[in-house]
DNA sequence: GTGTTTAGTCCATAATCTGTACATAATCCT
DNA sequence: AGGATTATGTACAGATTATGGACTAAACAC
């Protein structure tokens, strides 16, 4: 608990104008009357603080609206993608990506650059990604947006500027700076896939994502923002423990999900999980059983999970997205069963309705979040 | 996300009086001065503050003090016990309890009726309940305190007003009003131990407490606030998969911890903590063989916990508060091995420094906290 | 005692929101 | 077609609250 500051006239203001920028974004263009409305401020502050953000270029005009009543029409106002946008990144292990989304949360470009990252150096790589954003940054510019921040999404675990381990790099305790010359944050791929199922997959508020990659993550969602725990490492979900004396895990555990559900698991022999699919799609017993396995394993830590973190539902993503239809049967029966007497009905199970670019967009939405929320620090007012 | 309001002059006031009192709160008595300091706000506005919080008797004036150098000596500005205070409630399997915590978080006022709650009708407990909130306002009432809110502690789920689910006092969605005559609030017993630790035990801001009782729960406090998942629901550790296919336990699953640690397993045909801690101390080995698995299945579940919710440390209370000299060994072993590679240290594991009314404590303390947090809602300045 | 230093208050000023009045622009009704 | 009605958005005076410098108060230093 830092001590918090007073309130002072600017910081009034600062947070109207957030207020105003937040109704707008979360219920679709507004009159100036209804925006007064929604907030309880006044015609007059609305208009005075719509004036202010219309000079800053994060809202727009739209023309004259009629709500089908009498009375002058209004002018709504609405988010402008025109000139503010953000940018997000992401290393992951066979690729980098970026993407630009502007403030209505359109993405505007989107560049990956296949990579083996594996067991990587990390000077290189990040001399790689600094490259990749500076390209992004400048097509951007080129087409009239403004980028004012960017964050970046890795496959391991964040403290800070610092990524503290990412194990499928093998990467440990690496300072990651002056990527761009912006407003920077770094955070967890899963965590960021999360944010990005909100924004541009499910929009639900409240929902637990769970991301299959080589590793297995999850991401909390509750009452639309993100829980990160003590040190930003909650969300851990391939090392809660299916069997206590299961199988060794290079974590140090035994029996944890990831060793029945990680992607490594999963694909065996195989090299993609399109072949994977496609072996299940043709009824194999082998690839069905292995499925199965990781369903069932999935269940019993979900459980663990939903006791633990309440989710509002579970969004499965990344490789098990694709997986889902082999997938959702034997989770949702583990489930059902373990929570039988404690839920009236145990948290809807669903697909993602993102795809591997969900962390990427995740990234360059929670910039957009920030703008959104405290539009007078980021822009300047 | 709920459209917030617009921030009015009174708002703004309403802010700073909370800063104030905040500041107070956080770091003991201060003078004017310091509190303008500490605040950002100007001695002016604080004068002006401070003065609203004595009329409202929620701070005192203690005097002069100097802090050691030259110039004229300010008058210290500090919490005031005098006035205002809050009531604590708890229902549990075999008593009812009440306490009366002044503003300084001081205790004043304890009372505990025995009861045998198992299986109860709700309405004659309740009834029960309101007699002896009654009688405790009363004997606050007569030693000069204003009752201004009560928060009631249950051993089961909540939602609202309603009790969804307390398995072990055999109640299902029961609504809880008319307790008193005040503001009021229900929640978890778990919920509410963990911030009676927060604010009368261990006095960290970021811990799991681990509510050993005929159930197992816990409360996670991060950054000193309470985290509660969607529905209110999160934290329930005692049915976290320890074994998949282990006994089957109430809840429809198989081998949930609280089949290894809840309180019913660890006495066996013993009839209390006491009789199993003798037996423990003279060395039985059964009694330690129960134990021990009971601290394995805790390890397990602490592990999984620790993925999922990251917390700053653990902390052991109710019924593993005596038994943490035989569970501490076990469950600190098993947390280390699980956690090695994941993290440089596993969360300290240390014993609870709140008794068995740790909950009621924290039901009071919960409103005591609304008045800090927000001093003008609650008191009407 | 006189000077220095710090605490707390007074008062004029500044920032911001409110509320009423008003100009504007559409539909409704005759 | 024209006036009545209704709603939007702006103007301006008024209210609320914080600021900042001047001032008073109370201690210590020499």
């Amino acid at each position: 608990m830092v001590a918090s500051r007073g309130v002072r006239h600017d910081s009034m203001r600062a947070r109207n104008l957030a207020v105003v920028l937040g109704a707008i974004h979360r219920s679709g263009p507004h009159t100036r009357a209804a925006l007064a409305e929604l907030t309880g401020l006044t015609k007059t502050t609305v208009s005075s603080l719509v004036a202010d953000l219309l000079e800053a270029g994060v809202v727009t005009e739209r023309g004259a609206v009629r709500d089908g009543e009498r009375g002058r029409p209004g002018v709504a106002v609405s988010l402008s993608g025109h000139r503010v946008a953000t940018l997000g990144l992401e290393i992951n292990i066979d690729y980098l990506a970026a993407c630009v989304v502007d403030l209505t949360r359109t993405v505007r470009l989107r560049r990956t650059r296949p990579a083996d990252n594996r067991n990587s150096d990390p000077a290189h790589i990040l001399q790689e990604l600094r490259e990749l954003a500076k390209e992004t940054i400048g097509e951007a510019e080129a087409a009239g947006l403004r980028v004012i921040g960017a964050a970046l999404a890795v496959p391991g675990t964040v403290e800070g500027e610092t990524l503290r381990s990412a194990p499928h790099l093998g990467w440990r305790d690496v300072r990651v700076t002056d990527v761009v010359d912006l407003p920077f944050a770094i955070d967890n791929e899963a965590n960021l896939a999360a944010l990005g199922e909100l924004w541009f997959g499910a929009r639900e508020t409240d929902f637990l994502y769970v991301s299959g990659e080589i590793g297995v993550g999850a991401g909390l969602v509750v009452a639309g923002s993100l829980f990160r725990g003590t040190f930003g490492l909650a969300g851990e979900l391939g090392h809660v423990v299916v069997v206590p004396d299961g199988p060794a895990c290079r974590c140090g555990g035994r029996g944890c999900l990831e060793v029945y559900a990680g992607q490594d698991t999963l694909l065996g022999e195989l090299d993609s999980v399109a072949a994977l699919v496609s072996r299940l799609e043709s009824g194999d017993p082998r690839a069905q059983e292995t499925c199965e396995r990781a369903g069932h394993a999935l269940g019993v830590a979900l459980t663990s999970a939903v006791h633990l973190l309440d989710p509002g539902m579970i969004v499965l993503g990344g490789v098990f997205k694709p997986l889902f239809p082999w997938l959702e049967g034997p989770v949702a029966d583990g489930l059902e069963a373990r929570l039988a007497h404690m839920r009236d009905d145990p948290p809807a199970l669903v697909v993602s309705q993102t795809g591997p670019d969900a962390a990427v967009l995740g990234a360059a939405g929670m910039i957009i979040q920030r703008i959104i929320a405290e539009p007078a620090e980021v822009l300047g007012l």
